[in-house]
DNA sequence: ATTATCTATAGATCTATAGATAATGC
DNA sequence: ATTATCTATAGATCTATAGATAATGC
């Protein structure tokens, strides 16, 4: 009734995928990684691939995740400078930014029931949770006035870090870190 | 040699398609708006709409870039408050505010020589320097503290007004305009 | 007559699905 | 034997291009 669950071998399987697609990326950029290119890296067909992931979206999807899965935002000084931190140490993989770009600017438009819009319309309210707990306590500890809504704050930090980091795909010259610094002096003012 | 230039109907020909393209995303959504639907809709067929646009990415630059020539940012409350006073009638019109989070987000991903890519990289920049020099308007003026750099809060504004609208879009209880007072806030604290 | 506009057509890519193959559990 | 995995195949959509049609300028 329950199946039978993955073969031994599936995980790996993905895993090489979806390695795969991430190289791809990095090499010819977003537009130039086709879900056949991923397939005949992983010997596999089209749909051999897409029975894994279920769509090219859903794919790319689950490369982006399996990253900020492994990103550690809390660190040493704080869940606010890491987070900084992590937009600072993104200038050095600008195809993954670009794939980030991609898939939360068209978010709002996937289907419902699409791994893509579940994916970010999970992650936006959990990282608004995490970062609105760091400011509470920085509020509590006197760093930031007590007035101001976390939440509010929360999304506000994590918006001007989206919109950042589009800006510096066009423009490389625009500096997210420092922006975003501005950002947490302000609040801190 | 510098060739005989449109014919008289084509302007009206490319407002039609721009009018149907429209109406279609606002009434489908914008993974349900194809080429082709547009074409019908003004009894043309695939390749004759795009012989006009170039392509599907083309054509939707040019229904949000005739939306955006329309709007009036500045006003009799200056440009930082017509600025939000846009972003909040966005709220009426998710079609064309998910087609410009689509749009923006793959913008950095796309040909150099799209029209897509040409609009955004040319948008931004603009919307900084029109940004910035009413920022130092407000500072000479004394609203705003001189010590920040305006096109630093400029594209803060930008990045912001982005990233929210994003947000709204996967959680229509986050509140774009509200959140941009509280930057404008801190920003003239 | 010339050039802009449009159609017909073929190719590339993603998606959906029926059926074959291979791994698993008994 | 059963179920997960994968292939073969057809359909949908976007793109590129050769050639037909229609508007323009003379």
């Amino acid at each position: 009734m329950a199946g039978r669950g993955p073969y031994a071998k599936t995980a790996a399987t993905r895993e090489q995928a979806l390695d795969a697609a991430l190289r791809i990326i990095a090499e010819r950029g977003l537009s130039g990684t086709t879900v056949q290119e991923i397939a005949d890296a992983v010997g596999m067909t089209k749909a051999g691939l897409l029975y894994h992931f279920g769509s090219r979206e859903a794919l790319l999807t689950a490369v982006l995740a399996r990253r900020e899965g492994i990103e550690v935002l809390g660190g040493e000084h704080g869940v606010l400078d890491g987070f900084v931190a992590a937009l600072r140490a993104n200038t050095s993989v600008p195809g993954l930014v670009a794939l980030y770009s991609v898939l939360a600017g068209s978010a709002g438009s996937a289907d419902a029931d699409s791994e893509q819009r579940r994916y970010f319309a999970a992650r936006y309210p959990l990282l608004r949770r995490v970062l609105a707990a760091e400011i509470e306590r920085e509020q509590r500890a006197g760093g930031i006035p007590a007035e101001r809504d976390p939440a509010a704050l929360a999304s506000l930090f994590i918006a001007a870090a989206d919109g950042l980091q589009n800006q510096w795909l066009l423009d490389p010259d625009i500096d997210v870190a420092a922006h975003l610094e501005l950002l947490a002096d302000l609040v801190r003012t």
